[in-house]
RNA sequence: GCCCAGAUAGCUCAGUUGGUAGAGCAGUGGACUGAAAAUCCACGUGUCGCUGGUUCGAUUCCGGCUCUGGGCA
C-alpha cells in the first residue's frame, strides 16, 4: 500500500497556503510546496509565496530553494520532492503537498516518470533551430514517420509538444507515445487524499485576485522585479515567465505604464486560474470545498478534517 | 448656435457598390507526461443609435432627432 499523503489544490488565490498550514498544525504535518514559481528564491511578493509569519512554525519544503537563473521542470521537481516527502514519512509526520502546478503534483503523486531529454539540452536546441529555419512542417512529417500516434494527437500549432515528442525519440530511441503508455500503467507513488479549494462564483474569485494583485504592488512587486534583474538574472529566465514579473519587466523597460501592467497581471492571473481549474476538474479524487463570497478557513478546516479523518489520516 | 466626423458583439473596430454582418481582444469550454504562472485548440444573432422616407427589400441611400468627439463662434 502506497504511503498516505495529503494534497491541497486549487486555482491561484483560493487559500491553499493558509489551509495547508492549518492542516499541518492539526495533523502534525509538514508542507511540501508544488509550485513552479515559488520554488525560486527572491520571488516572494509576486508569487504570493508563504512568508515566515504565514508558515507559523510549520516546516515548509521546496519553497525558495532554487536560484531564479536555473530552469526547473516537473521532472526535476519530482526528483527533489520525492526524497523530501519520504523523509517526512520516515519521521512519521504527514506530508501535505500544497500547490497550484497540476503537472508537478501529478509528477510526484502518480507513479509517472518522464522520458529523457530536457529544455536546455543539445537535442532540444538543435530542434529549436530547425524549427526556426524549416518551420513545423518537416518536423511534424518526421514525427509522423517514427510516432504517427503522437503526430496525429498533437496540433501542428503546438510546436512545443511536437518538438518534445521528437526529442524523446532522438534521445531515447523510444517514442513518447510508448513511454506514456508504459508510465501510465505504473501504480501511484502515494495514496493521496485530495482537497480542492475554489469559489462557487467566479466573480468572487476575480474580485479576490484583483485585490491580491493590488496588494502585491503595494508590497513592492516592482522593486522585487528590479532586484532580480540587478542580481544579473537574464530576462529570458524561466522564473521571469511568472505572472506579475514579465508584465512589470515592461514597466522597468518603459514599454508599459504601471497601470497597464497591473491590469495585465490581473487578467493573466484570472486566465491562469481558469486553466488550473480545467486541469483539476478531471481529477475525480478531489474533495472540493467551495467558498461562498469570502473565504472561511474555520469552516474549511472543519470540512477537511472530516475528509481526512474519514480517509484514515490521523 | 453653426460646421465636420462618429454611433455595428462586453471592449476596440472592419464591412455590406442596397439582399439583415465579421476580426482582434475579453469571456466560456477543452487539451496537457522534463519550459506547465508555460504551450496549444474550439466556440461569434448582435433592436448594425432612434425615427420617418425612397425601394420588392435599408444596417447600407436621403431627411429629421439623440448622444459622443473635434473645430468655428
Amino acid at each position: 500500500m502506497a504511503p498516505k499523503i495529503v494534497c491541497v489544490v486549487g486555482p491561484t488565490a483560493c487559500g491553499k497556503t493558509t489551509l495547508g498550514v492549518l492542516l499541518a498544525k492539526r495533523f502534525g504535518g509538514e508542507v511540501v510546496s508544488a509550485d513552479s514559481m515559488q520554488i525560486y528564491r527572491g520571488m516572494t511578493i509576486g508569487t504570493a509565496a508563504p512568508t515566515k509569519a504565514e508558515m507559523d512554525g510549520v516546516p515548509h519544503h521546496m519553497v525558495a530553494v532554487a536560484d531564479p537563473a536555473e530552469q526547473w521542470s516537473a521532472a526535476r521537481y519530482a526528483e527533489s520532492a520525492i526524497p523530501v516527502i519520504d523523509d517526512i514519512l520516515r519521521r512519521e509526520k504527514l506530508p501535505i503537498l500544497v500547490g497550484g502546478t497540476g503537472l508537478w503534483l501529478d509528477a510526484v503523486v502518480r507513479g509517472h516518470g518522464f522520458a529523457g531529454g530536457h529544455a536546455g539540452g543539445a537535442v532540444r536546441a538543435m530542434l529549436q533551430k530547425r524549427l526556426e529555419e524549416e518551420g513545423i512542417g518537416p518536423l511534424l512529417a518526421e514525427l509522423r514517420q517514427v510516432d504517427p500516434a503522437a503526430a496525429e494527437r498533437l496540433h501542428p500549432a503546438d510546436e512545443k509538444r511536437v518538438l518534445r515528442a521528437l526529442e524523446v525519440w532522438l534521445e531515447t530511441g523510444k517514442t513518447i507515445t510508448a513511454h506514456n503508455e508504459e508510465t501510465k500503467t505504473l501504480p501511484p507513488r502515494y495514496d493521496a487524499v485530495w482537497i480542492g479549494l475554489r469559489f462557487a462564483d467566479r466573480a468572487d474569485m476575480k474580485a479576490l485576485i484583483d485585490r491580491r494583485v493590488d496588494r502585491m504592488v503595494e508590497e513592492g512587486l516592482l522593486d522585487e522585479v528590479k532586484r532580480l534583474l540587478e542580481s544579473g538574472l537574464p530576462r529570458e529566465a524561466t522564473a521571469l515567465q511568472a505572472i506579475g514579473y514579465k508584465e512589470f519587466l515592461g514597466v522597468l523597460e518603459g514599454t508599459a505604464t504601471e497601470a497597464e501592467a497591473i491590469a495585465e497581471v490581473k487578467l493573466r492571473s484570472r486566465q491562469y486560474a481558469k486553466r488550473q481549474l480545467t486541469w483539476l476538474r478531471r481529477n475525480p479524487d478531489i474533495h472540493w470545498i467551495e467558498w461562498e463570497k469570502e473565504r472561511d478557513f474555520g469552516r474549511a478546516l472543519q470540512i477537511s478534517t472530516e475528509i481526512l479523518t474519514a480517509a484514515g489520516v490521523s
